[in-house]
DNA sequence: TTTTTTGCATACCAAAAGGTATGGTCTTAT
DNA sequence: ATAAGACCATACCTTTTGGTATGCAAAAAA
C-alpha cells in the first residue's frame, strides 16, 4: 500500500478516539514509519487530511452496507433487518466505545466547519436516499404496506441506529445496544405487507 | 450571580458548539470581565471545569423535563408524547446545529475520560429509569399494555431522540427533526391501551 | 546521461494552550 | 482595628500544535 492511504489508515485510528479536534497526526506518524515530511507532503493541513479521511476511507465503509439495496429485488424490509443483524453480529462489546464515525464527526465538525458539515450530509442522505427508493420500490411491488411513508422511515432508522451507536459510547452494554437494534428491527415489521 | 456560576454558563454557551476539546477557556475568560486568574481560582484545571459544566449545569437541564413524570398519575405514553411536541416547539431551526449536550459530550468524551463517560452514564440512566419506571406504573394502572417493555422502550426512546438531534446538526433541517419526532410518538402510541 | 520531479526525512519555528506565581483588594472573623 | 482569608488581575512560563523550510535519494523524463 502506499504512503499516502497508510497514513489515511492509521490516522483514521486514532480520529476513533480523538475525535479530529483531538487528533495529533505528528505524533500519529511517529507510531508508523513515517514523519511530518510525508504527512505535510500528502495533505496540504490538517482539515485537508480530515476531508480525505471522511472521502476515502470513512463514506465508502459507511455507505457499503447499502450499496445491494440499490439492485435488491426481495423486500427491502427484510434487507433493512438483515443490516441491523449484521450490525448486531460484527460490532462487538469491546468495539462500542468507538460509536459510529459519521455520526462522531458530524456532532463534532459540523457546528465548526462548513467542509465538514456538508460532506457528512450528503453522506447521510445517500443513505436516505437508497433506503427511502427502496421502501419506495417496495411499495410498488407490494412488499411494504401503502401507509409506509419511505423518507419518514429511512430518516427514523438513520437517526436511531446513530443514536444507538451514541448511547452505547458512554454505556459500553452490548446487550441494551442489542436490544434497540432488535427494538427498531420489530418496529420495521410494522410495514411489512402479510406476515 | 456570582463570579464561579457565569463562569459555568458562559463556558458552557462556547461548549455548545466547539465541544470539549475545542474549548479555549481563557479565550472565552476575555469576552467577559473576568480573567484566567478568576478561572483557575474556582477550577483547578479544564477537566474540573468540565466536570462542573457537567454537573452544575447540563444535568438540571436535562433532567428537568423528565422529573414531573416521577409524580405523574396520567398515561405515561400521553406524558412522554408532551414532552416531543415540547421539544417541537421549543427548538428553534437555527439551534440545530447545537445538538443535544449530553449526547454531544458522550460521543466526543466517554472514549477519552472516564470521569466525563460515568458522569453521562449516570444521567441517561437516571432519565432511562424515570421513563421505565413510569411505563411500568402505567402498566400496573392499565394506561399501558402488558407487551410493552418498559426499559426496553425507555432506551429506544431515549436512544431515538439523541440520534436525531446528532442528526439535524448536519442537516439543520427543521421538518426532518419534526419529523422524526412525530414517528416517534406514533410509535410510543402502539404501546397506548384503548384508543 | 543529465535533469527534473517525486517522495519523504530532518530541523526549525511562531502561535496557542494550559497552567503557575505573585500580588493586590475587599470582605470577614477576631 | 487588625489579622486572615476569599476573590480575582497580571505577568510569566512550558509544552504542545500545526505547520514551514530545506535537503536529499530515488525515480522518471529529457
Amino acid at each position: 500500500m502506499d504512503t499516502r492511504m497508510r497514513i489515511l489508515e492509521r490516522v483514521y485510528e486514532d480520529m476513533r478516539v480523538k475525535g479530529f479536534q483531538g487528533l495529533r497526526a505528528d505524533v500519529v506518524m511517529t507510531s508508523m514509519d513515517v514523519t511530518k515530511g510525508a504527512l505535510y507532503y500528502h495533505f496540504k493541513n490538517k482539515t485537508v487530511l480530515g476531508y480525505a479521511i471522511l472521502e476515502e476511507v470513512i463514506q465508502p465503509e459507511y455507505l457499503k452496507p447499502y450499496l445491494p439495496l440499490l439492485e435488491y429485488e426481495g423486500n427491502p424490509v427484510s434487507f433493512l433487518q438483515s443490516i441491523l443483524s449484521g450490525i448486531k453480529l460484527t460490532t462487538e462489546a469491546k468495539d462500542l466505545m468507538f460509536g459510529d464515525p459519521v455520526h462522531n464527526l458530524a456532532l463534532e465538525m459540523s457546528p465548526l466547519d462548513e467542509g465538514f458539515r456538508k460532506r457528512l450530509e450528503i453522506m447521510q442522505d445517500s443513505v436516505k436516499d437508497i433506503i427511502s427508493d427502496a421502501l419506495y420500490r417496495g411499495q410498488v411491488r407490494g412488499f411494504v404496506v401503502d401507509r409506509a411513508k419511505p423518507v419518514q422511515i429511512a430518516s427514523f432508522f438513520q437517526a436511531m441506529l446513530a443514536g444507538n451507536y451514541g448511547m452505547a459510547k458512554a454505556h459500553l452494554n452490548k446487550r441494551v445496544f442489542d436490544n434497540n437494534l432488535d427494538m427498531l428491527g420489530e418496529y420495521l415489521d410494522e410495514f411489512r405487507v402479510g406476515v
